[in-house]
Parts: C-alpha cells; sequence; structure tokens
DNA sequence: GTCTATATAATGATAGAC
DNA sequence: GTCTATCATTATATAGAC
C-alpha cells in the first residue's frame, strides 16, 4: 500500500534519521554525507543552505508527517472519542512505538530553537486547540477540554521521552496503550 | 536560609545555565566561558577534561540537586500521599516553575548520551521504583503503583517539555496544580 | 587562578572537474 | 548529480607569562 518513495522523500529520511539522534547541532555533515552516501558536496546541491536549510525543510516535512499520520483523524467526522483513539495509534505509528523520536520537538531545543521556535510553538498550540476541539464535541467545558489536550499531549511527548531517559520504549508502549483504553472505554 | 555558595558552586551553576538552554554539543567554550566570565584557558584550570568533565560533573549536580530538592520527600515518614505532594512540589521548585529544563533529561539527548545514557537510564529507574515504592505503601499493588509511578514522571517531565514547545511556562504550572490535587484528595 | 596567545582538529561551506 | 580537493571559520585544547 505504500506508495514508493522518490528520491528525494528517502534522502529526507535518512537525513532525519541522524537529526531526530543527534540534535541539530550533534548532526554534522560528515554524518548526514555518511548516512545518505553522498559526499558533503552532494548534499549541498540538494540543499543550497546547508544544514539551516535542511532543517527547515525536514522540520515542514515532520510536521507534515504528523499531520498525516496522527492529528488528521482528529477532524473526520466520526465519533469524538474514536477520533481521540484513532489520533493516538497515529501519534504511535509516528513514533515507532517509541523507538524514536519526534523531530518537531528535537529542534525546538538548542540553537535550533533561535530559528524555529516561535513557529513550533505556534504548531503546538494549533494541535492542542484541535484537541481540545474534540474534546469539546465529547461534551466537555471549553475550559476543562483544553486541559485535558494539554495533559493528552503531555501524557504522549512525556512518556516518549522517558521512554528515551529509560532507555525503554515499553514505557511509551504502555502510555499509549493506557491513554487508549481512557478514551475508548465508556 | 539558603547556605552561601561555594565558588566552584556559583560555576557549576552558570555552567549549568548554558548547558540546560542549549544542550551539551550547543554548549561552546566560548558561551561556557562568557557565562562564567572567565578565559577558556581558566575553565580548562577548573575542569581539566574539558567540556567532558565539565558535563560530567554537572551532571552529577544536577543529580543530587533533584534527589534534595525532590526525591528526598519521597522517603520521609509521612503519609504516602503527602510524600507525593512534597515530591511534586520540589520538582517543581527544581524546574522553576516550568522555566528551564532539566540538566539530566538534556543530557540523555544527543553524543553526550553515548556517555551517559546508561547511566541515566539507571537513575531514572531508581527514581521510578522510588515513587512506585509509596504508591504501594498508600495501597496500590506493585504491577498498579510501577504504572502510576511512570505516569506521574511523564506527565512532570512531558509538561515540563510542552512548556518549552509551547513557549508557555503556565503548562507546566497547570500540571502541577493538577497533579498536586489528584494527589492530596484522598 | 587568570590571562594572552597559539596550536590542533573539526565543522560548515565552495570551486571546479567529470 | 556526484566527486575530490580545498577554504574559511569555529571548536576544543594547551603553553607559558603573570
Amino acid at each position: 500500500m505504500a506508495s514508493p518513495k522518490s528520491r528525494k522523500e528517502v534522502l529526507i529520511d535518512q537525513l532525519v534519521a541522524v537529526f531526530r539522534a543527534r540534535g541539530y547541532e550533534g548532526a554534522t555533515l560528515t554524518q548526514l554525507a555518511k548516512a545518505t552516501g553522498l559526499g558533503k558536496a552532494s548534499l549541498y546541491h540538494h540543499f543550497p543552505g546547508g544544514k539551516a536549510e535542511m532543517a527547515s525543510v525536514l522540520l515542514r516535512h515532520a510536521v507534515a508527517e504528523l499531520q498525516q499520520k496522527a492529528f488528521r483523524h482528529l477532524t473526520t467526522k466520526r465519533d469524538p472519542l474514536v477520533r481521540i483513539t484513532n489520533f493516538i495509534a497515529g501519534f504511535d505509528d509516528y513514533a515507532e512505538q517509541g523507538n524514536t523520536h519526534c523531530l518537531v520537538a528535537v529542534l525546538a531545543q538548542g540553537s535550533a530553537a533561535e530559528t524555529h521556535g516561535s513557529h513550533i510553538a505556534q504548531q503546538f498550540q494549533d494541535w492542542q486547540a484541535s484537541i481540545a476541539q474534540v474534546f469539546e464535541e465529547s461534551g466537555m467545558k471549553p475550559k476543562k477540554a483544553k486541559r485535558a489536550a494539554a495533559s493528552l499531549l503531555s501524557e504522549l511527548y512525556g512518556s516518549l521521552l522517558l521512554a528515551k531517559l529509560n532507555n525503554d520504549p515499553s514505557v511509551f508502549q504502555r502510555a499509549v496503550k493506557r491513554l487508549t483504553k481512557t478514551y475508548s472505554a465508556q
């Protein structure tokens, strides 16, 4: 079912893996070149703006992927709680069951934050509002819906971070299971 | 009441601020020198092993500070739920009400993870067990206590991360308030 | 203990051939 | 589109005077 990936998409995936694992400053051109099998000069052919351009392109790509895999489910016509559980499942997919970081969160740290921080903040506020909207449709008052949305995002990103800190993806997997159960019950 | 800080403690605090804000690779010697008001060579007088030694010392320091401010409260003789709420308050103190990162989490990312990852993982497992122990004493079965501990840590670290991603410390402050309420209500 | 000056290595980035 | 070779800059780290 997976549509065949273009050359550029494969390239982007290879670069994303390095940025996710090492962060913006930790991802050196030597490592990026090695991960893609290209020389440094070839990377500059694809990204004339160098590392900064790579980060921008990859950030857009990650946001689009999260939208497609996870947040998209929030705006369907289905039952609100089904939308939430579908969203959680999509996020689990994006995070590869707790085995990888979210690039958006990675690029919000270190010096990349100076460049992308406000964009990312806006994005997270939009996402949070999108979740809150679904909770409202499920019967919560606006204030409570907003906090429930913040709590859900916190638990997803928190357990993903803790999975990394504990060096154990199952921390994330259990959180996904628990959250899914919480919102599918009733 | 705060005991006067030694020269070295002040120095460490200044260095920690840079590592917290920029990460391990993002914290350059130039920035570290500027933050301390010292020249680079003077930093090597205090830390002959350079950046790597700074990170090791600062990591130990951060773990000790977290122990002193937060986790210490888990092993008092008080009521289990009081211990939990005291722990949360202490973590809030360490995180400066959501305005700063946890250095331990910062040093678990990027290339510093290669050096400190397993130590940090062990530390988090110990901390999690310490919280679980309290939940057990409050009446939970071991399995449930363990998951409740993971959930609490996830929410604290997740809301702290989300506060950064949203560029809004109140995300963390509200989580602390909500968690405190959850565990202080009977 | 701190400094200036400098060495050494790595990084991001380019030029130009193919 | 990819390469080799190289550049300029920045990074970590050291020597040695004070």
